[in-house]
DNA sequence: GAGTGGTCTAGACCACCCT
DNA sequence: GGGTGGTCTAGACCACTCC
């Protein structure tokens, strides 16, 4: 077994193991699904220790690029379909199967807290402890988003008992709650513990996140909330026709 | 000196030691801007080898809640200026200032390379080399996005040398070369080895991404490009009235 | 039982900064 | 010179899986 010398280019022992693998992910040699080789045959392979291995897989891992299992081993991940096209809000049923999925939901909780969450704070949220529903939303059986609702007081039960299987959005329109308006900020950010949880992923792990705020005609019924997604599973979509760009550039 | 026995919960020490110092932060003990003990001091209070705090600082640092500079210490990072209200669109000089800020740039390199970024298969990019140039977008100085951007041929010199100095756009149109439509994809990803260069930040730092294809009235001119920033540096805000909540939901 | 990844530690370097 | 963070290694555990 001929050991191979790690071109380092300036850089740190692991960060030359893990651009290595990253280029063997790349090239095909270790394909989507299919395990690497053990940290120890890594090692030997390239001359460096185990452990120097096993930083570069953890860096890869919060790259979204490996998964491991303890006991069984590392493997490719899978860009399992990644989902394009997506428009702008998609929270509803209506729009999730008019963009071609099936969505089903997993309530997680329902409970009164306060927003504590400072990127929040760009919607002025008030003081007093919300209503919160958290829960997973899944496109053909594949979790890709994770969201916090904080609905104002004063909500009947007869709407919070049916969040476990609708949209918020939808709860709401069953009961005559038209829209006023929506405010979406879209930013990345680093998993949160809940998301970390439901997808399964690292610390760290890049998210796709959308901040929400909506008016209703009810002035005391307002959502703000925070769906994230993994940064492989989701990408949202906008299109600008000339017209459009125009109106932007010279606004009245 | 007390030691202070840490309350894992069911997980690791290094887990720990990270929350624990994430809710000093958080609780302002720590400061932004502020130095934190050094790793033996923590080592030493919590009773946990120095290497152990390392590990728990390496992941609040990729995290974006700390940065180390080698031979001073480690620093609770200013959340520096989060830019919100930003709109869908800000490639031009126009835009920029009417968002309230001065933009300036710098060029990094001007290339003739092919597309190789497997996400910008979206706009089913062509496969011969495209003029590629790379800049670093500041906002009153702090760096906040990195740009590559991908032209087609036949861009007269006369254009190119403007790109130092100029948004892409702004060149095109100062050469009457107008716009017709624009296609983006917003998605997040870990930092690019050039955008972690361009920002110091490590390896995996999440950002937000906008991917894009300008169409010009030039059939043979065409831009596809990305830009990426650090997501604790920029926002995208979008806004939807009631009339436009209403023709997204019944399309025509 | 042999193999896997995950964690924790001790110890040894290095490069850097400050005084 | 004494502090800092960063890297690499050896070695020891543990929990898990698969045979």
């Amino acid at each position: 077994m001929a050991r191979k010398a790690l071109p380092l280019n300036g850089s740190s022992l692991h960060e030359g193991v893990r651009e290595e693998i990253r280029k063997r992910i790349a090239s095909g040699l270790y394909k989507p699904g299919q395990a690497i080789p053990s940290t120890a045959q890594l090692g030997e392979e390239f001359d460096v220790s185990p452990i120097t291995v096993k930083r570069a897989l953890r860096d890869l891992q919060s790259a979204g690029a490996l998964t491991s299992v303890p006991g069984k081993g590392t493997f490719v991940k899978e860009q399992h379909r990644f989902l394009r096209e997506l428009d702008v809000w998609v929270s509803s049923m209506e729009n999730a199967r008019r963009l071609g999925f099936e969505p089903t939901m997993e309530l997680i909780s329902i409970t009164k807290e306060k927003i504590t969450d400072p990127t929040l704070s760009v919607f002025n949220p008030p003081d007093e402890a919300q209503l919160c529903v958290r829960k997973i939303i899944y496109a053909d059986g594949t979790p890709i988003m994770y969201d916090a609702a904080y609905l104002s007081t004063d909500v009947p039960d007869a709407i919070v008992d049916e969040f476990g299987e609708r949209f918020v959005i939808d709860a709401l329109r069953r009961h005559k709650i038209e829209l006023m308006d929506i405010r979406i900020v879209i930013d990345a950010a680093p998993a949160s513990p809940g998301a970390q949880q439901a997808f399964s992923i690292p610390n760290g792990y890049p998210m796709l996140r959308r901040l929400y705020l909506i008016k209703t005609i009810r002035p005391g019924i307002r959502v703000i909330g925070v769906v994230e997604s993994p940064f492989d599973r989701l990408a949202c979509s906008i299109n600008l026709p000339a017209k459009t760009i125009a109106r932007m550039e010279r606004p009245s």
